[in-house]
RNA sequence: GCCCGGAUAGCUCAGUCGGUAGAGCAGAGGAUUGAAAAUCCUCGUGUCGGCGGUUCGAUUCCGUCUCCGGGCA
């Protein structure tokens, strides 16, 4: 299939305060297109500042899909991530608009573009039940039982790595069949299936000094710090639904700010703590993008990137 | 001015009964299938403050100087 008869779609990615923003909106200035967020903070309403999410006027202005779907209680998920981006790119599609992907959440472009195994989702008494486990008897127990089940998901998963191990074990409980399996089922299908049905062009945006990033978000969370982060964690302790465990809670800055609030560290601690948990965050980004294939780099810095842009889109049809 | 502590990795500090040193944090690289802003793995040479002395050998002991704390005047 040629892919030039397939729809556009655009996907701009870039690790943290290096500009995703800015250039999408560039992109929806200058024609129809539909701005979808790949952005696992930002879908939580009541936060805003520290996820660092475009202004009310900003929004209003050019919406964005998957902003402010769910409370800080709830929990979302790469696989609704897919479910839902699919059925908006579909529909703006439809509509002759081009979806444009805009975020940092690599796994779920990932999800997105290659699909994920029929897995059950989260069950939560399991995990409960599994957390129990973990602290009374220990994690090796846990990763032992993975390795009776199991021993491939084990040999792959780190001893350490509680996240995943639990994960494992939770597929197995729920289904019957071990993730192994279940990831072999989906490759042994993916043959058959069409790929993501879209013309894409990806762009990765970043400053290309670490250094210049690094000072961006030293910046950025001192400017959080200012507008009013710190009330607005404080306004979610103080609900009695929230807590430090849930996923909303764990994000970059909240976690740290939320534990500040507890008298745990100083004030300059918190600074510190939060500004260096993004700067980690942003590594990890990098991690993800240097391993993808076919990405047009754009430097953060470069007054010509979105001509190098709109350039690159024509090139692949995108754009007439 | 005198007395007592300090001075070791980017930061906080441990240590070497004399054989040139190691933790935490920060930083770098990597992994990543329903929590992913999560979770996890790997990576530690630095005039051991300066100068001199003792010694086969000093970051370690001695002397002296500088700087930083604290105390006494």
């Amino acid at each position: 299939m040629n892919t030039q008869q397939l729809p556009g779609a655009i996907f701009i990615m870039g690790p943290t305060a290096s500009g995703k923003t800015d250039l999408a909106i560039e992109l929806a200035q200058r024609f129809p297109c539909e701005l979808i967020s790949v952005d696992s903070a930002l879908i939580y309403r009541g936060m805003d500042i520290g996820t660092a999410k475009p202004s009310a006027e900003v929004l209003a202005a050019f919406p964005h899909h998957l902003v402010d779907i769910i409370d800080p209680v709830e929990s979302y998920s790469a696989a609704q991530f897919r479910e839902d981006a699919l059925a908006l790119m579909a529909q703006a599609a439809a509509k002759a608009r081009v979806p444009v992907l805009v975020g940092g959440t690599m796994l779920y472009y990932k999800a997105l573009l290659e699909g994920l195994a029929t897995m059950p989702p989260a069950d939560a008494q399991v995990r409960a039940a599994l957390d129990v486990r973990a602290t009374e008897q220990g994690l090796d127990v846990l990763h032992e039982q993975l390795q009776q089940v199991d021993p491939e998901s084990a040999a792959r998963i780190h001893p350490n790595d509680s996240q995943r191990i639990m994960r494992a074990l939770e597929v197995w409980l729920v289904s019957g069949v071990t993730m192994t399996e279940h990831r072999l089922r989906q490759k042994n299908n993916q043959q058959h299936r069409a790929q993501l049905p879209y013309n894409v062009a990806v762009f990765a945006i970043a400053p290309q000094q670490r250094s210049v990033l690094h000072q961006r978000i030293e910046q950025r969370f001192q400017q959080m710090v200012e507008q009013g982060f710190i009330d607005e964690v404080r306004a979610l302790q103080q609900r009695d639904d929230l807590h430090a465990e849930l996923p909303s809670m764990r994000s970059v800055g909240y976690r740290q700010v939320w534990d500040y609030l507890l008298g745990q560290y100083a004030y300059d601690e918190m600074l510190a703590k939060g500004i260096a948990a993004t700067r980690q965050l942003a590594k990890r980004q990098f991690t993800w993008l240097r391993s993808w294939q076919e990405l047009t780099w754009l430097d953060s810095l470069d007054d010509n990137k979105l001509a190098v842009t709109l350039k690159t889109l024509k090139q692949s049809s995108i754009l007439q």
